[in-house]
DNA sequence: TTGCCGCCTGTAAACGTTTACCGAAAAGGC
DNA sequence: GCCTTTTCGGTAAACGTTTACAGGCGGCAA
């Protein structure tokens, strides 16, 4: 009821009533005699009156809407993400807005926009510039970095990487003993594909090796991964092992691998991040990591919801854990696998990355 | 700035103008001094002024917002045609709105709540009551109907799917002479399945044998690929083909295949639809329907837009064509591919389905 | 000097709600 | 029967814009 909206002011014309009366009857609040409710709600529904928003939104000074920006990339870490956040605030009435930043220099413009219209914004990391972070939080809007660290006073929710990380390459480095290891992703893109690229430099240190000085830049979907992998196939000194900065990369990995006859794990291991349900289904299994992506998405709108009712209780930053899986592709024949954060807590209150 | 906005008010107090001539400044539209423009300029500069949307809205009688109505479940599929809509959405500067139906039974509501938020709205097939659709059309809300026939009014966008079953299923028929081929999907829950599932009996009558009585009913996940497959794998008298109604239904039918030492396609051949980017790579690689997936999402949302601007001359209903993709796991050795629609069309105003 | 015209800017109504406030009527206590 | 209390419901202001309308003022022609 959009267009032809049917107003409050009609409802009261047929109801005989006044428009504080019907507006009483709709939300159900305050006194009305039973008689009177009765000939308002019977008016409500001929006329298949639905209040409007903007009017309600405008008095009461809330949207009931909460927004999330991603990059414009989908694919499935995002869509989970997004779903869980979602799904979440569905749950407490609140409509949500997308807002994915295709890659437009200016899109910090329609990021302010669309902050005129929620209650509440939750940002993927590395979407938005920190001057604008830095205005939205001065507005006073509840703002929340989503797989990232805090910034300019905004409060975050992000995976564990870093250790992880660390442990995935040790692994690589330690049990099957590959030197030429090398890291496929563009750290300065997202703060997740920093945090990892860190923690796989820290596995070579751990060892008293020399990290590469450079990561493989490359975007994080499939097609990104395929020529990235292609180049180094092509090469002259093709790389032993590749620490993909997530699954969507490392498939195209296989996809190059398996255009060049190159084996995995053979000669060539892979690892990717965030254990898709497809990853144990490629050939080989693919070793990855686990990261709860829709516990990800609902903790943001929870933290969400807290800030716009001033809960002020709620820990302002998350962390949670992560969980190496082995698989194949790395090189092991059995499925093993280890916690990469304390076991048994689940979520950290604090930012000990 | 949505908490503390600065409204007009102060902007105009600031400049020592009228709230008439800042809103004149901030459009952009109407005459107004060199001086006093500059001077209202500064003025919002210092302010940070945003004009509301909710002000805006609530005069201009429009939302400047589409809304999309997608089936809880997430996957790739609805994340790209999602991400079609929301790009194209975007790019005519329109804020974008999305509702997953939970499962929920009580979700009829939420969706009428969003149509009193945005100008026009897309509702995938088999999410919405068709009373309620009835309801939205009536009301005067644009309203296309995705991946489902034109229904209650309501004009549509979608893939052809019954032809393409048809060939499919006829291809598992004649070129490999499989006989005991089941469908694997819930014809009931979504109109794509359904005309699948039509297709696929149409193939068998096409070659005079009798049609299955019934399909597999199965979710559109790989969960419940992987429970569907395994009842019939465990029963007395597996089938030799399953007919899946998307990738990720055959995915995991692949993984009980594989838990059960059942052999693709050698033992069992497996199709899908959709090609998703992973079909290539999972082994043996997928055969499947390729159906445009984003460019739906960018139709539904240019239906909609030309819908609320009133240009009546864009083809209501809209059937794109899709691409049957033979590789490996139907038994065939070599990749070879068939278009399933009339070549050279890639839209059709009608719904020849 | 007197009109007239065009440019600029201000006033006020409108969009659709919610709710504080007030008054009328009904109910209840004595 | 009168006063107090309660219940009910109407009036009007407020939320933040846009824009129709009108008015003031300067310039220009006669």
């Amino acid at each position: 009821m959009a267009r032809n909206g049917t107003t409050v002011r009609e409802v009261a014309d047929r109801a005989g009533v006044s428009i504080a009366t019907v507006s009483r009857v709709a939300r159900g609040i305050g006194q009305v005699a039973p008689d009177t409710r009765r000939r308002v709600l019977s008016a409500i529904d001929d006329l298949g009156y639905r209040p409007s928003h903007l009017g309600r939104a405008l008095v009461e000074r809330r949207h009931a809407a909460l927004g999330i920006v991603f990059p414009g990339l989908s694919g499935p870490y995002y869509t989970e993400v997004i779903g869980g956040f979602e799904s979440e605030a569905i749950a407490a009435r609140q409509s949500v807005l997308i807002l994915g930043t295709h890659l437009l220099g200016h899109s910090d413009d329609q990021v302010m926009e669309i902050a005129t219209r929620v209650d509440g914004l939750a940002i993927f990391g590395g979407t938005v510039a920190t001057t604008s972070i830095q205005r939205l939080v001065a507005s006073g809007l509840p703002t929340v970095l989503l797989a990232s660290p805090p910034l300019a006073g905004a409060s975050s929710v992000r995976s564990e990487n870093r250790a992880a990380a660390r442990r995935l390459t040790g692994h690589l480095l330690r049990v099957h003993g590959y030197r030429r290891i090398v890291f496929v992703g563009n750290p300065d893109r997202s703060p997740d594909v920093t945090e990892r690229w860190r923690g796989f430099s820290d596995a070579f240190r751990d060892t008293n090796l020399e990290p590469p000085a450079e990561p493989v830049r490359s975007g994080l979907d499939q097609a990104a991964g395929l020529r990235a992998a292609a180049d180094l196939l092509d090469a002259d000194d093709p790389p032993r092992a590749m620490v993909c900065a997530n699954d969507e990369t490392a498939f195209g990995a296989y996809k190059s691998a398996a255009a060049r006859g190159v084996r995995i794990p053979e000669d060539l291991a892979i690892t990717g991040w965030d254990d898709l349900p497809l990853a144990e289904l490629v050939s080989p299994p693919l070793t990855t990591v686990r990261q709860p992506m829709r516990e990800l998405g609902a903790l943001t709108a929870r933290r969400l919801l807290a800030g716009i009712r001033h809960a002020d209780d709620y820990p302002p930053d998350v962390v949670l854990n992560t969980e190496l899986i082995i698989r194949a592709s790395c090189g092991c024949r059995e499925g093993a696998s280890a916690a990469a954060g304390p076991p048994g807590s689940a979520v950290n209150a604090d930012d000990n990355g």
